[in-house]
DNA sequence: CGCTTTTGACCAGCGC
DNA sequence: GCGCTGGTCAAAAGCG
């Protein structure tokens, strides 16, 4: 990777990382996206679309791929990352989208247990988690879930 | 020298 | 019970 170069036009949901990540989830709605929820069982899920001409976003976390899987959900293949930082285990899906190739969506699994590198220089508070730098408009960020059903 | 990336195969879970 | 998809691991190669 070394490409430092992403258009924020879109920002991640940064509140769902804290920790509390119950998911995105427009709620309501998908009465078949609850055998996914379920399936999730797991906490800090987030998913969200970005304007971007490049897959892979740096979101100043150490990302290393892990696997490549060609989804039938998609023409395009999808890319499995995983933060390459020891004893943080989460995990990070990332696909062009359908309809707009010009949108890549990425789901986070799981949430950062240190705080990524590129924060700890911006903010050597020692904060927990520390938001992507650049505050974009969230109006291109949406919750993934009725995509992932 | 160390780390990351790449491709293929294998395994597990779910649906029909 | 079988088939299919998705997900993860492992080994090797390349690059900085």
């Amino acid at each position: 990777m070394t490409n430092r170069l992403f258009d924020y036009s879109a920002t991640a949901p940064a509140p769902a990382f804290a920790g509390a990540g119950d998911e995105y989830h427009d709620n309501d709605n998908s009465v078949s996206c609850e055998s996914e929820e379920k399936r999730a069982r797991v906490n800090g899920r987030i998913g969200f679309r970005t304007r971007s001409e490049i897959e892979i976003l740096d979101d100043g976390f150490k990302w290393r791929k892990y696997g490549k899987k060609a989804v039938k959900n998609s023409p395009n293949p999808r890319n499995y990352y995983r933060c390459s930082s020891e004893g943080c285990n989460v995990k990070k899906r990332v696909e062009r989208d359908r309809d707009d190739h010009r949108y890549v969506i990425t789901t986070y699994d799981g949430v950062h247990n240190h705080a990524s590198p590129a924060a700890a220089l911006q903010y050597p508070s020692g904060g927990y988690y520390s938001p992507p730098r650049s505050a974009g408009s969230p109006a291109d960020a949406y919750s993934a879930g009725s995509l992932l059903c």
